[in-house]
Formats: structure tokens, sequence, C-alpha cells
DNA sequence: TTTTGTGTTCAGTCACGACTGAACAAAATA
DNA sequence: TATTTTGTTCAGTCGTGACTGAACACAAAA
């Protein structure tokens, strides 16, 4: 039914899912929409990754918040199906710039506030506020880098769902 | 005993922390170690956060395989004391780099492997090594500039310790 | 309206893993 | 050697949260 890359690929994808703090089932879902040439609806998820109608309710509005999926209604069509968003890796760094800009908030509140005698954590706060400074000011830099090459590729992608629709 | 802004400080972090897969007493232990003038000992850690030995024993050892506590043991103490690795949000931003990296693995392995058959997921994952790969270069770079910055200040850093030792 | 199909909610179950505390190991003192 | 001090290990407890399945809500069809 699927190829067995195809299989190693989930597994490996939800592991790393699991650790980026998205549950198992959630990765496999995410997965397995990444394998797949068209979207999928609710119960086709439900029937091939042998798991809970719940679980899928669950790990799809799950995905759907943070951005990496995407959910389509046809018309005449009750059925809902979901699509992987293509640029959910970038989604998945979004969290990590965001992790960093509240560990920058943190030091920064924490040093505005303490007494001038805790003088190693202020150095130890300045050191941290400067790194995730800059982490931040790169990884905003390379998004905005890669959205532009993105765009240019767009025209051609565009092209292909038109043709897919029609 | 502790400035109020050092406490929040100490809980926001073990929050930060257990978002990125550290138990929140490890947050906690790096918290107190980043507000702490001095190294503190493994009995001190035990009564400061009021936890128990074997807690204390094994976050340290977690905190220690990923490089952001320091174990130091004086000549003639038998007590071990712990600090805080400086660098330690660098430690953090490294783990995120290592999964961008296998990111791009399992999507190079995947692609390579799966039948022509699979467009549109050879589509997809060819996107996914696009961008594993300019954002684990852009990370890498950022993170050779922030050593090299870092080297010149620490000369102003190395004699402060040698001070804090004499 | 009733029936059928789809998606969500929720109480209950279950598994994982963090934490505890006691037992243990190791090493320096006496 | 025995004693004291420090750190680690491990069996057991506990809490959190993911998953299930049934009940529910909603909307379209009959």
């Amino acid at each position: 039914m699927l190829h067995p890359a195809a299989v190693e690929f989930i597994e490996r994808l939800s592991l790393l899912a699991e650790s980026a703090g998205i549950p198992r089932i959630g990765g496999c879902i995410l997965g397995l929409l990444v394998m797949e040439e068209s979207p999928l609806s609710s119960d086709e998820l439900v029937s091939r990754l042998q798991v809970s109608k719940g679980s899928v309710s669950a790990n799809i509005r799950l995905l759907e918040s943070r951005g990496v999926v995407r959910r389509i209604s046809h018309l005449g069509d009750r059925k809902d199906r979901f699509e992987v968003d293509a640029s959910f890796p970038e989604r998945m760094i979004e969290r990590s710039l965001a992790e960093q800009r509240s560990m920058r908030l943190v030091a920064m509140e924490a040093r505005s506030r303490l007494p001038s005698r805790y003088v190693r954590a202020k150095d130890a706060l300045r050191r941290i506020e400067a790194f995730s400074t800059i982490s931040v000011e790169s990884m905003e830099r390379m998004l905005t880098k890669w959205r532009e090459s993105a765009h240019e590729d767009e025209a051609a992608a565009t092209v292909h769902e038109d043709v897919a629709v029609s």
C-alpha cells in the first residue's frame, strides 16, 4: 500500500515531531499527509493509522493551530480533507524563534529588576541577552530570505496546482 | 534570601526549559545557578530547592550531558560544586540545529528511496530539504560569528575570574 | 420530520517518565 | 580498620497527558 521508504519516513518524522512537542500520532498524521498524493479525510486517517476518531480530531486541530496542516472543504462534500502546508518546517522554526524571543525577554526583565549586588548574575544575563538577540536576528533574516526565494518558485507551483484542479 | 525578580526568573526559565525537553527541576537548578554568585554544591541545591538528592543527581547529570552545567571539584574538598556554563543558550540552539540536520537527512533518504510515482511527496521533500539546508547553514554561520565575537570578550572575563580565584 | 453521516467533546483508561527515599558505593578521615 | 561524608542507583509512587470510545452536536438528505 505504502512504499517501505514512505513508512520509514513517517516513523522517523513522528520521532522528530515528538521531540518538538507534537504527540506521536500527530507526527504520523503529518508524515502520512506528506507522503500522500491527495488530501485525506478524517476517516481515511482513522483507518490508515488505526487510531480513534477522537485522537485524529484532536491532533488535526493541534496541527492546524501550528499552521502545519490545512483543512480544505470541497463544495458538495460534507467531508473535510486535510493536507500539509508545504511550509511546515518553517513553522517549526518559528516556534524556536518564539522561544528565543521569550528567553531574551525573561533575561532582560530579570536583569533590569535585580539589585546591583547580583554582579555575576547580571553578567550571565547580559550574555544570554546578547546571544538570543543575534540568534533571533539571524533566524528572522533567514526566514525573510527564504520567503523571498520561495516566492519566485511559487509561480511554477501555482501553475502545477491549476492543472491539478482543472 | 533571593530577590523576587530572581525567583520569578527561575520560575519562568524552568517553564522555558520544560518546553525544550528539560524536567522542571532541571530548569530550577539552571535558574538558581544563574542567579547565584558562587557555584553551589549538591546538598545546597537540595535544601534551596526542597527536592530529593536523587532528583538533583539525575538532573545535574542531564544538564552536564547537555553542556549547560559544569562540575568543579576543588582540591581538599570532597564536595563537588556546580555552575552554569555561561554559553548555555548556545547549547540549546545546538540542539535545534541537530534536529534540523536530522530533518534534512530523513527527507533526503526518503526522497532518494521513493519510487517516482510519489510525485507530490517528492516535491514536498525537496522543499523540506531546501529549507532545512539554508536553516542549518544560517544557524552555523550565526554560531561561528558569535564564537568569534565572544572570544574578544573573553579576555575581560578571564581577568575577572583570576581575581575571584586569588 | 426522521435518518444518515461527519466532526467534536468528554469521562475513563493507560502509559510514560519524573520524583522520592532508602540502600548502596566510593573515598577521605580518624 | 571503622567512621563519616558525598554521590549514585534503583524500586516504588505519583502526576501528567495522550489515547480511546461513546455520547453528543450539527448539518445535509430523505
